[in-house]
DNA sequence: ATATTTTTTGAATATTTTTTCATTTTAACC
DNA sequence: GGTTAAAATGAAAAAATATTCAAAAAATAT
C-alpha cells in the first residue's frame, strides 16, 4: 500500500518541517512548498496528491488564491492553517471549499488527527476495503460483514475466510491453497479444519450460504446464483 | 458543558429536517418550530436560546414579525434564511437587527459555518472541538467528556483513549494501532495495558459502555448499537 | 518529602475460537 | 442399487484470547 501525498505550503520552512515530521511519523509522503506558485507546479505536476496543507498569510500568492485556483480543477481536501480567532476567514474559506481550518498555533497532533479524519470522510484512506457479491458486503475497516444489510457476528477466521472467498468470487479454491491463505503458510493441521469453518459460515450466513459451493474432490467455491 | 440550543423556525419541515441534522451532527441541540407563533412559544418557554434561524416566507405570522417580536426582549442573534437575491429584505432586516442573511438555496455547510462563526463573534462559542455519538460528547477543549449530559470522571489516558475511539467511529482498531495512536509510537509496554483501560473507560460509560466492542483476535470498536 | 492518583504489570479466571475426531450423510462411479 | 470416497455434522477437547483483579511502579499533587 502507497503511502498517500500531501503537500504542505508554508513560506516559513520551520513550520513546514513541523508539519512534516509528524505526519512522515504517521507515514504519509509529504511534500514542500514556499509558495503558492510552487504549490501549483507541484500539484499539476503529481497526479495523486490526497491533501494540501495550506498557509493563509504567504507572500505573492496567498493561501486564498491557491485555494481558489485548485478548486477551479480539483475537489481534493484543504486545511487551512489561520491566525487565532479570525472569523471573517473562515466564512471566506467555506465559500471557497475548504475543508477544515486550524488556527495557529496548533499542535501537531491535532493536525495530525484532522487529516486522518478528513481523509476517512472522504473516503481516499485505506482504498476504501470494501467487498461486496450477491447481498453480501465486506467491511474489511470496521472488520464487519453483512448480509442484506444485517451484521454477522463472525469470528477472525470465520471473517478471513468469507473474505477471502469473496476476493476470489467465481474461482475454485483447493483446501490446500485455501489452508496457504487463510491459515499461515506453515499451518499444518487437518485440511478438514475447514470443512467445519465453512459449515459455520454456511450457516451464519442463512440462506445465502449457498454461495459457498463444494467442488467435489477439491474444495470449495464461492458463487452466487447462475 | 451542555449543548447550546438553536431554534429552526420554517413551515417546511424537510427544511427543517436537513438544518436539524447538520447542527445536531455538530453537537447542537436542535429545536423546532413550524410557524412564528409556535416560535415564540418555544422561545419564552426555552430561557436559554442561544440563536434563532428563521425563515423569511411563513403563513400566519412571518419572519419580519417574529424577529421584531424577539427583538421587544432579546438580543439572541437570529440568521435569516431569503429567497435568493431580494436585497430589499436585507435592508429591511438590518434595522430589525438581524445578525446574517443566507439565501436560499444555501449548502449546509455555509450555515453550520455561520452559525459556528456568530456563536463565536458572540462569544458564546465552546464549539470548537467536540465529538459526539450515540449520547457520548466529548469536549476536547475543556478536556471533558460526558454521558447523556452527566459528566465521566477520566483520567488523562481514558480520556484519550475515548476520544481515539470516538474519532474512529465504526472501524475495528487493532491494540498495537491503538499504541501507536494513544500512547507514544515508541511505547513499548504490554498490550494488556490496554484491556484495563477498556475495563475502567466501559465502567465508567455505564450500559454505554457497550459501544465499545471487542474485536476478538483484533482489538477493539466503538459503535453505536447494533 | 509524603500522600494521592494514575498507569502499568502479571497472574488467575473466564470466555471464545479453533481444531480434532467419530459419525452420518452425500455424491460419483461401477 | 451397491460400493467407495469425500464432505457435512455435531460434540467435545485443545488452544488462543480477553477480562478481571490486585498489587507494583510511576507520575502528580499536597
Amino acid at each position: 500500500m502507497d503511502a498517500l501525498k500531501i503537500l504542505v505550503v508554508d513560506d516559513e520552512s520551520r513550520m513546514r518541517k513541523l508539519v512534516k515530521d509528524f505526519l512522515t511519523k504517521k507515514n504519509f509522503q509529504v511534500l514542500e512548498a514556499g509558495d503558492g506558485e510552487e504549490a501549483m507546479d507541484i500539484f499539476y505536476k503529481e497526479k495523486d496528491i490526497a491533501l494540501i496543507i495550506l498557509d493563509v498569510m504567504m507572500p505573492k500568492m496567498d493561501g486564498w488564491q491557491v485555494c481558489r485556483e485548485i478548486r477551479k480543477n480539483s475537489k481534493v481536501p484543504i486545511i487551512m492553517l489561520t491566525a487565532r480567532g479570525d472569523e471573517r476567514d473562515e466564512l471566506l474559506g467555506f465559500d471557497l471549499g475548504v475543508d477544515e481550518y486550524i488556527s495557529k498555533p496548533f499542535s501537531p497532533k491535532i493536525l495530525v488527527a484532522r487529516v486522518e479524519a478528513i481523509l476517512r470522510r472522504t473516503g481516499q484512506d485505506m482504498a476504501q476495503d470494501m467487498l461486496s457479491a450477491g447481498g453480501i458486503v465486506i467491511d474489511k475497516a470496521a472488520h464487519l460483514a453483512t448480509v442484506d444489510g444485517k451484521p454477522m457476528e463472525l469470528s477472525f477466521k470465520e471473517f478471513e475466510l468469507l473474505t477471502y472467498f469473496l476476493e476470489n468470487e467465481g474461482i475454485a479454491l483447493s483446501r490446500e491453497k485455501i489452508l496457504n491463505s487463510v491459515w499461515n503458510y506453515d499451518y499444518f493441521g487437518d485440511a478438514r479444519t475447514i470443512d467445519t469453518h465453512v459449515k459455520k459460515l454456511r450457516s451464519k450466513m442463512g440462506e445465502k450460504g449457498e454461495y459457498i459451493k463444494t467442488v467435489w474432490g477439491m474444495g470449495y467455491k464461492f458463487e452466487v446464483e447462475s
